[in-house]
DNA sequence: CATTTTTGCTAACGAACGTTTGCTTAAATT
DNA sequence: AATTTAAGCAAACGTTCGTTAGCAAAAATG
């Protein structure tokens, strides 16, 4: 047995690329770069990837699989439109604070992959964006939200201000996932229902 | 009298700058880029300007100085926290929808800037995050604003969720920016206040 | 009209880019 | 131990990068 797979050596690549993508963006990094990071020469990487962009490509896909895959057995569970919401959020947020390189390159890096992927991507982010509008708009349905609400504006400012905590969540400031997702709920929920009495001073 | 003065040219240049790198970021947009975009030479291009990094700085800037000179009168007034939240939220939504190239570069870009430009920047940036924290603290503490309010964590969230305007917004979409600060500030301030008797059904 | 200034072109610079090629060393397999 | 396979290096490929230099046309200025 080998101390080190080949794959071992690959996922550190792929590890490194999404921490130097992340942090200058995939133009802003060459390939001599991610070598460097692992004490590499440019050359040499290319016994474990093909290109540049297959690198991207894997970190956004695997990102992409994990938001999706995390969110569509809540909104097809049987809870409460409220529970669901409560539920998403605190999904997206572990994705978000787990695989915060990979969350952060999904978000803003996808317009460097080929017309293809990029289509392909944007595609899975739509269907993303819808599963959530979805929740939202039950509750309207369900009569728990507001019926003046603009579901498809709400659910963007949400989105957008879930994927933000991927930029500066550091694992070891003072907030845990948890703690964001139930400061997050909180606040947000409180403008999306209708009036809750039990709020009152 | 000419019929384009130097300034003219200059403003063109920047005005195309702000959008390609807006489009494609900084590093994704070349020199020739931008060159070919007003039927020019990579190289004529510098009759105009010292540097590529230079055009990055003056796009930034100004929009740092767009945001940060129409907030300050509003912080400064008299008026009350939740008055001035929603002249807030109106004018940052204002800023973001006429210079939304300069708006998107200001919030994705300004890595690529020299460190001492960066730290700029990001000084002014914490400067006005610093200023719109201040609004909902001052809610806090006059009573209007919940008291368990995680402050600095929910000025975030709105601000995040603002400035996402800038990437998908369209002049000629169905919402105006006066309809989408609406939006937000029903939703956004129906969370932050102690509970309002008037939006019971 | 003569002259200075501005504007843009062509061509080139050195550096950095993603990627390929041979060769060498190290590891895994038989 | 012999042999196959994988990993990494050094060097180079062709291309593109930001930028500069020298020259020509055009515009503004006197």
């Amino acid at each position: 047995m080998a101390r080190r797979s080949h794959g071992d050596r690959r996922k550190t690549i792929l590890r490194v690329a999404g921490r130097l993508f992340s942090q200058q963006g995939y133009y802003g990094t060459s390939i001599r770069d991610i070598a460097a990071a692992i004490r590499l020469h440019g050359g040499s990487l290319y016994a474990h990837i093909t290109s540049k962009e297959e690198l991207l490509w894997e970190i956004v896909d695997e990102a992409a699989q994990a938001f999706l895959s995390s969110l569509e057995p809540i909104v097809r569970s049987e809870r409460s439109p409220l529970e669901k919401l409560r539920l998403a959020v605190a999904a997206h947020l572990q994705v978000v604070t787990e695989r915060q390189d990979a969350a952060v390159v999904f978000n803003h890096e996808w317009k460097a992959l080929s017309p293809r992927r990029r289509a392909d991507i944007l595609a899975r982010r739509d269907a993303y964006e819808a599963l959530f509008r979805q929740i939202l708009q039950e509750g309207v349905e369900a009569g728990i939200f507001r019926a003046d609400l603009n579901v498809p504006l709400i659910t963007r400012f949400i989105l957008t201000a879930l994927n933000s905590v991927a930029v500066w969540y550091r694992p070891k400031g003072p907030l845990s996932p948890e703690q964001i997702a139930e400061a997050f709920t909180d606040w947000a929920v409180r403008g999306l229902r209708r009036c809750d009495p039990s709020e009152a001073p």
